[in-house]
RNA sequence: UGUCCCGUGGUGUAAUUGGCAACACGUCUGAUUCUGGAUCAGAAGAGUUCAGGUUCGAGACCUGACGGGACAACCA
């Protein structure tokens, strides 16, 4: 075994908690293995923010030679299907990781669990408390004041056996009876002072039916599932940091050897601009504000697949914003960046212009067509050339076009000259206006037969290059422009709680008359593609009438802005 | 009036465990007959929340402030 593959020196960060791995492996801890876990509850789709836990938690096990399982946090049937069960699996390994034969259910435990909650009892450190959720709560009493005992803390051992099995027989209604840990109602956590660790739910499960009728709570369930599969690292958000010690307390009532896991906490994934919330999330779907969970408008793993963006972009994107303890708030144009960065390099070129304005060549023969070649991919030769018809009258894009342009305006203007990339540079004669909106309808140039791309035999140099697309050869393309992911907040950094306000109905755009290359009428669907300027796009379906912009040309900053005018 | 966690350029992270604060994104400038929001080159921007202390030396260790966050679900 060599250590070291590469010569990484020093200037790879390591996160804190590789560190703290390491260190278990160098003090020996667990026999050096290395086995950590997904745990996703399976009640709503996978969004960006779990990619950063999937990363992390197969990305650990990887590096350290370990393992890493999938389980699925099933505890509580009224908020669960099988729905997402499948739906976060296909998302998992979307993102190119794989838990192999190692898929685990807690509802696999619920035997195991039943067992140890009867065994706390028989120790006398679990009750069956018969008072209704609002009085237990009080009972609590507040983080900085201590709590109260139950007064059915003293039950008989025999009698909350009794108790527990009758629960468990659907005897009792839901909401009357739970069983609590017996652990310090003084404690300064509140979660130690005498936690629900059993309930009554009559809901039936998605995968035990109705074989339960008392279901364990998270603190009983997630820690002592990880112990049975072996996990030596449960790394979880930031906000399970004050479970610890309750985590700690059941591992020390069930451990039997010196194997015991390690829960270590990093900061959960917020990004600027993007409500990420599964419960809200989940009413925009409900209520049809989205066309599913899938939207390209929604930060779910599948929305960011339809949008376009590939696995290896959000993956390269985890990489970059890293893990501390710190309550981070990620701008969204390193997102951004992971998916320009992935898709120049794999995404052909090609020519689309989304607002045609058709220019006429005067002096460029009628019926004349002539094949110009372009290249695919300049960062990648292998990507090869294509041949792209020129005629008498190409679409241009309208903003290449201003009556009266501005100083650094560097592309057509009446008088001025440019290159339409690959052809010919052409001069801008004249131009035909609506007499009543203003709009430019028609724009006349002269072209200069000298000019020809590769065989420039002119003395002319243009500052200005312009995409373009024949005319006659066009393909009409129907193209939607996604402008943003859902926005809980300005950038003022101020919340707001009420993320409809932000719901841009413009969000969604969708551009019907625009004008591609014919060579994408043989493009194989969800193909991806650069339209030279403008953004990405991928073949949306079959039809190949639909074509679909991920990465629109206008920053989020300027759409947020537009949008609070 | 509690317990726990966290404060490093605009943002996110580093800093070989006490030795000249580095990288990425973003921003700005320049170049370019590969549109240029790409690419390339360059620049600006923090002295590490504050005050003490230990030390030859502190972003790191100690004490105390200040600021932010988590915790009072029969959710996870």
């Amino acid at each position: 075994m060599i250590e070291n593959k590469e010569p990484v020196s020093r200037s790879e960060p390591q996160s804190f908690i590789e560190q703290f791995i390491a260190e278990d492996i160098k003090d020996g801890k667990n026999g050096g293995k290395i086995v950590t876990r997904f745990p996703p509850e399976p009640n709503g789709y996978l969004h960006i923010g779990h990619a950063k836990a999937i990363c992390l938690d197969f990305g650990m096990a990887k590096k350290f030679g370990g393992k890493c399982n999938l389980r699925f946090d099933d505890t509580n049937p009224i908020k669960e299907d099988v729905e997402y069960v499948d739906s976060i699996k296909e998302d998992i390994h979307w993102l190119g990781f794989d838990w192999e034969e190692r898929e685990y259910y807690a509802s696999d435990y619920f035997g195991k669990l039943y067992d140890f909650a009867v065994g706390l009892i028989k120790k006398n450190l679990a009750y069956i408390d018969d008072q209704p959720a609002d009085i237990i709560s009080s009972q609590k009493g507040k983080p900085e004041q201590p709590g109260q005992k139950s007064p059915f803390r003293n039950r008989s051992v025999d009698e909350n056996l009794d108790l527990f099995l009758r629960m468990n027989n659907g005897e009792f209604e839901e909401g009357s009876r739970v069983l609590r840990a017996k652990v310090d109602m003084n404690s300064p956590n509140m979660h130690m002072r005498d936690p629900i660790i059993y309930r009554i739910i009559k809901t039936p499960h998605h995968r035990t039916g109705n074989k339960w009728m008392v279901y364990p709570m998270y603190d009983f369930a997630h820690g002592q599932s990880d112990y049975f599969e072996g996990v030596t690292h449960s790394l979880c958000t930031l906000e399970f940091e004050v479970h610890r010690p309750l985590y700690d307390w059941f591992i020390d009532q069930l451990k039997t050897d010196d194997y015991r896991p390690r829960q270590i906490e990093f900061n959960r994934l917020n990004l600027t601009y993007t409500m990420m919330s599964k419960r809200k999330l989940l009413e925009l779907v409900l209520e049809g504000k989205v066309k599913g969970w899938d939207d390209p408008r929604m930060p779910t793993l599948c929305g960011l697949r339809r949008r376009g963006y590939t696995p290896e972009s959000v993956k390269r994107f985890v990489d970059l914003i890293g893990y501390t303890k710190v309550e981070a708030i990620n701008d969204v144009s390193l997102l951004e960046h992971a998916i320009r960065e992935d898709l120049n390099l794999k995404a052909p070129r090609v020519f689309g212009v989304l607002n045609p304005l058709k220019v006429i060549i005067k002096n460029y023969p009628e019926g004349e067509v002539e094949n110009v070649e372009l290249i695919n991919n300049p960062e990648d030769e292998s990507m090869g050339k294509r041949l792209v018809p020129f005629s008498r009258e190409v679409y241009i894009e309208q903003d290449d076009f201003m009556e009266t342009p501005p100083n650094k305006f560097f592309r057509l203007a009446p008088g001025m000259e440019v290159r339409l990339k690959g052809a010919y540079i052409i001069k801008c004669e004249g131009f035909k206006k609506d007499g009543i909106t203003g709009a430019i309808e028609e724009v006349y140039c002269t072209y200069d037969a000298d000019t020809r791309s590769g065989g420039n035999t002119s003395e002319k140099k243009v500052k200005g290059t312009l995409h373009w697309v024949s005319a006659q050869h066009a393909v009409d393309a129907e193209v939607r422009l996604y402008d943003r992911l859902f926005i809980h907040e300005d950038p003022s950094g101020q919340k707001d709680d009420d993320y409809r306000k932000f719901l841009n109905p413009d969000s969604l755009k969708i551009l019907t008359g625009c004008k591609v290359e014919p060579s994408l009428g043989t493009a194989k669907p969800l193909e991806k593609f650069q339209f030279q300027r403008l953004g990405y796009f991928c073949v949306d379906s079959d039809s190949m009438e639909t074509k679909l912009v991920f990465n629109r040309t206008v920053s989020l900053k300027d759409s947020w802005a537009k949008m609070n005018k």
